[in-house]
RNA sequence: GGCCCCUUCGUCUAGCGGUUAGGACGCGGCCCUUUCACGGCUGAAACACGGGUUCGAUUCCCGUAGGGGUCACCA
């Protein structure tokens, strides 16, 4: 234990780039800055996208921007390189096959030529046996001429890694204890996929040992593959890092923080007018035992303060409340009057957010001062006073129907891979002929939702300059006014959708 | 379902065998005030349950219940 400490502490934060920049990534990534910088040492900024069908550069570059705008600095990293870098997976592909040829050397690991359908198929049988689905190890009795001959068919395969029979692995965590698994129940992984990348659990073993990293600091649903982890260090002969499990921040019902149930992107909070030392020092009162002190504390003081232990194991819900308070803590404590017209001015009140305002607006009003009423909006979080009298105002469509427009339009939404004009007017024409009404009909309670009024500026290009988040949580804040969806409709819902889909 | 993790006010948490179970947010009341907000004071609000261990359990152990995670060629 000495020994690691006399050693440079190195941790990382690992974000996979395949969506917007998430407030899970921030609270881990503030945890391990703050251990780093507390023991006086290095925080490392890695890209993992190994993934190459869901990975985006842009994704990554708003990653990047949020961490920083949340005031996190890494001292090695994409953007800013260093000694071990490249800090980008898909930049270490021949690293990575190198140390796998290794495993397969030594006998560690074997390839496996086995088809999704079949694996699939076997999964299937498993659990309708009430077996827990594993791969069965067909290939592992593979000879040297079976492999030699598939592969001269050009059939493509895996390597996944052996695992133990029997036996089992211990995981030292820091804040749990040890924990134990039957070798037995661990999964033979997949360590390179098809494609010839690495899969999470190689690439992540390798670099950390190769960056250096001390300490791992993750969420737990990593816990139950790091005997996996643990594993692989031991085939390379390495010595693992210090493992420590962080309790996954939830929704309101305890689940897993998910973009369904709450808004999780940091840009959502930016465009709200959260601040960014606001978010930050809300972030930091979970990671921290601030008992009887105050609670708004800077960056410094909770890297001065803390302590892993500190952490409590209990999924805190993210209940944004608190950040309100100290956002308006912040507005009026921190800032003098011009500090805070500079804030505004950088939030919404400058060219780059009002020009497609005023393009909107401008045929649309015949005073200057008719803009506050017909733009108000566009400077809103949810729309405030909104009811659901004023939601129903006019609608032709019965309620149930205008739930279930607002709940299809939700998923089209996230599901869209560019968010733009076109992809907004077909999910609204889409929503409008799946529940077999006029788009009129349909347009008007998106309008009133997005808006808060039944007309007014373009309603498509309002709701692409509003961003999905803000327009997310709009529909979701329609929905908790006019009766939050059961279960039932949504399945009854999403089906009129696919069945609209393959027509 | 198998495996694993977790469990103090509504929420974030303090507590590490003996406390009137503390603080903060939110909520209610009062005060300040031309309104509102801020600020000040104040109130309601928690140890999931059952067994042990102990002179004594919120605290230690074991069950139960509940919640969560995970079981992919995603991370």
């Amino acid at each position: 234990m000495k020994a690691l400490f006399s050693m440079t502490v190195r941790t990382r934060v690992a974000p996979s780039p395949t969506g917007d920049p998430h407030v899970g990534t921030a609270y881990i990534a503030l945890i391990n800055y703050c251990f780093a910088k507390k023991h006086g040492g290095e925080f490392l900024l890695r890209i993992e996208d190994t993934d190459q069908a869901r990975s985006t550069l842009q994704s990554e570059k708003m990653i990047l921007d949020s961490l920083r705008w949340l005031g996190l600095s890494w001292d090695e990293g994409p953007d800013v390189g260093g000694p071990h870098g490249p800090y980008r997976q898909s930049e270490r592909s021949a690293i990575y096959t190198e140390h796998c040829d290794r495993l397969l050397a030594d006998g560690h690991a074997f390839k496996c030529y086995c088809t999704s359908e079949k694996l699939a198929a076997m999964r299937r049988h498993q659990i309708a046996a009430k077996q827990p689905p594993k791969y069965d190890g067909t290939c592992l009795s593979l000879t040297d001429t079976d492999r030699a001959k598939l592969d001269a068919e050009g059939v493509s395969h895996v390597v996944r890694m052996k695992i133990p029979t029997e036996g089992t692995c211990v995981v030292h965590d820091t804040l749990r204890g040890e924990i134990e698994f039957e070798n037995a129940v661990v999964d033979m992984q997949v360590l390179m996929k098809s494609d010839g990348l690495p899969t999470y659990h190689l690439a992540n073993v390798v670099d950390d040992h190769l960056m250096g990293i001390t300490h791992v600091m993750r969420g737990e649903e990593w816990i139950s593959s790091a005997p996996k982890h643990l594993l692989l260090y031991q085939y390379f002969g390495w010595e693992p890092p210090v493992l420590t499990h962080l309790p996954l921040l939830r929704n309101a019902d305890k689940s897993k923080l998910s973009k369904r149930k709450n808004p999780t992107s940091i840009l959502c909070y930016q465009r709200a007018g959260y601040l960014p030392q606001a978010m930050q020092n809300f972030l930091g009162l979970f990671i921290k035992s601030a008992s009887e002190e105050d609670e708004k504390t800077s960056l410094q003081e909770l890297i001065d303060g803390f302590d892993v232990h500190n952490i409590s194991l209990g999924g805190p819900v993210f209940d944004t409340s608190k950040l309100d308070w100290l956002n308006g803590r912040y507005l009026r404590e921190e800032l003098d009057v011009g500090q805070f017209l500079d804030a505004v001015k950088a939030w919404a009140l400058n060219d780059s957010y009002l020009t497609p305002i005023a393009e909107m607006a401008q045929a649309r009003i015949t005073k200057l001062s008719d803009l506050g009423s017909l733009t108000g909006m566009f400077f809103m979080n949810r729309i405030d006073g909104l009811t659901a009298d004023a939601l129903r105002d006019g609608v032709k469509i019965d309620q149930d129907q205008q739930r279930a427009a607002y709940t299809l339009a939700l998923q089209q939404f996230d599901g869209l891979v560019e968010w733009n004009k076109e992809g907004v007017e077909t999910t609204l024409r889409r929503t409008a002929e799946v529940l077999e009404a006029k788009l009129k009909d349909v347009i008007r309670p998106m309008y009133i939702a997005i808006t808060g009024q039944p007309q007014g500026v373009p309603l498509f290009d309002a709701i692409v300059h509003l961003g999905r988040d803000i327009i997310r949580e709009r529909l979701r804040h329609a929905m908790e006014l006019l009766g939050p969806a059961s279960k039932k409709e949504v399945e009854a819902w999403t089906a009129l959708l696919a069945a609209e889909k393959t027509d």
